[in-house]
DNA sequence: TAGTGGTCTAGACCACAGC
DNA sequence: CTGTGGTCTAGACCACTAA
């Protein structure tokens, strides 16, 4: 239905995702065996194998030995949610990016349920504006480990932003992402230049590194102006 | 580091993604050849190349041809968002489950700028409360293309929420998510039993079979009290 | 126990891009 | 041109599990 894939395991997957997603195949139905998908496609077992194996690993099919392969049962829509840059996202919009920082300075992790920090850990707390055009837009109040990110302690922060400076010193990480709606309290709305209890929306980003929690930060979007999409493809391939 | 892997080529890719993770081998380091990591595990090719696959597959490193693979510059932090049932999610949280119909009418999609549906689409308007105990949960106000699934038009939804009944009924979709925070209009306010003006979470999923629309929902969840989480994880592999 | 998927091999040919 | 990754083959052995 759509290009042409180009390799045989590709075309084998998407003809069978397409049978999925068009319900011609229901949830709890038999797939073909490999042996079967051989004979259709003429090919050998690994390469049947290989376009099986990522619909698994997509969800979109279960296998089971001796009894065969399965359409999945949806249990949960998963979409992917990308997070970019903030610069990018302004900029994505046509408008010019301008960043501000606002305050800069030390603390220590305290006992805080949930947090993402051992108690005691040095931290350094920065918080700053990004502006699309004149207006702001978004707050940024973030944490970083000291004990984690040491180097950061030398970086005033003063004209490359907190989050581009880490992307570009830390290695790699994992993340949990939290999106919730929050009414703008008197420091923020004042920050933001809206009015006190404007509905916000605040994602809130941890970041660990290979087992230390790098960083802890809040993106807090004014209004109902900003919003975070996220798209989702049962087989994993299509991206729009 | 973690539990052992069983196969060879997952224990290859656990290992160039830790030596990623973990930072020894930064963003632009050459990853070793294939043939190299042939002699390295004592392996075939394919073993080798499978393990490598993937992590491209995963955005974690960028292979080309004569050049060889490279750990990638992360461009953007992709993270999945598991959306569950509403059901699922109440009962996740220890609270009884209960669920209302408000109202259900038909109507005509009009040329709505960005709008899912096709002009003159005869869809199925659906609104809902979803309740946690006592308290009213989240508001649903969803629209069902009667083109995509005639059925619906059979279907009460009095005891089964529209949710459920399409997941079921649907074969299969790819689907938009938008999260955004507004301010509960009158109308929603008093459904939620809170004020006018209050901060809420609306997440917003258009689902499309196929070729065509399927449905359009906003579920709107008064207060910070709800939060929309994903997790991220840079190899694919980790989930908790 | 028999049949399925999971994994792996030791080759092979090709496309592509850097030299 | 050369070396890399992309793909594919025609086998093989094993683990698991439904019958």
């Amino acid at each position: 239905m759509n290009e042409r894939p180009r390799s045989l395991h590709q075309r084998i997957l998407a003809d069978i995702s397409g049978r999925i997603v068009a319900g011609d195949w229901p949830p709890g139905h038999r797939i073909p065996f490999e042996h079967e998908l051989t004979e259709q496609y003429g090919c050998s077992r690994m390469t049947v194998n290989k376009a099986l194996s990522q619909l698994a690993r997509n969800g979109l099919i279960e296998r089971h030995r001796r009894a065969g392969s399965f359409v999945a049962r949806p249990r949960s829509q998963a979409a992917v949610l990308e997070i970019h840059e903030i610069r990018a996202e302004v900029e994505a919009m046509g408008l010019e990016y301008r960043y501000e920082l606002r305050e800069r300075h030390h603390l220590t992790a305290t006992a805080t349920p949930g947090g993402p920090f051992y108690t005691g850990t040095r931290l350094l707390s920065v918080s700053c504006l990004h502006f699309a055009g004149d207006r702001p837009f978004c707050l940024e109040r973030r944490l970083i480990s000291l004990h984690a990110v040491p180097e950061a302690e030398q970086e005033g922060f003063a004209e490359v932003p907190p989050g581009t400076w880490l992307i570009r010193h830390v290695p790699w990480s994992s993340a949990e992402h939290t999106i919730r709606a929050m009414p703008a309290d008197r420091a923020t709305a004042a920050a933001l230049g809206i009015e006190t209890g404007t509905a916000s929306l605040v994602v809130e980003r941890r970041t660990f590194g290979a087992k230390l929690a790098v960083t802890d930060v809040q993106l807090i979007y004014p209004g109902s102006a900003h919003a975070v999409t996220a798209r989702f493809a049962p087989d994993g391939q299509a991206k729009a």
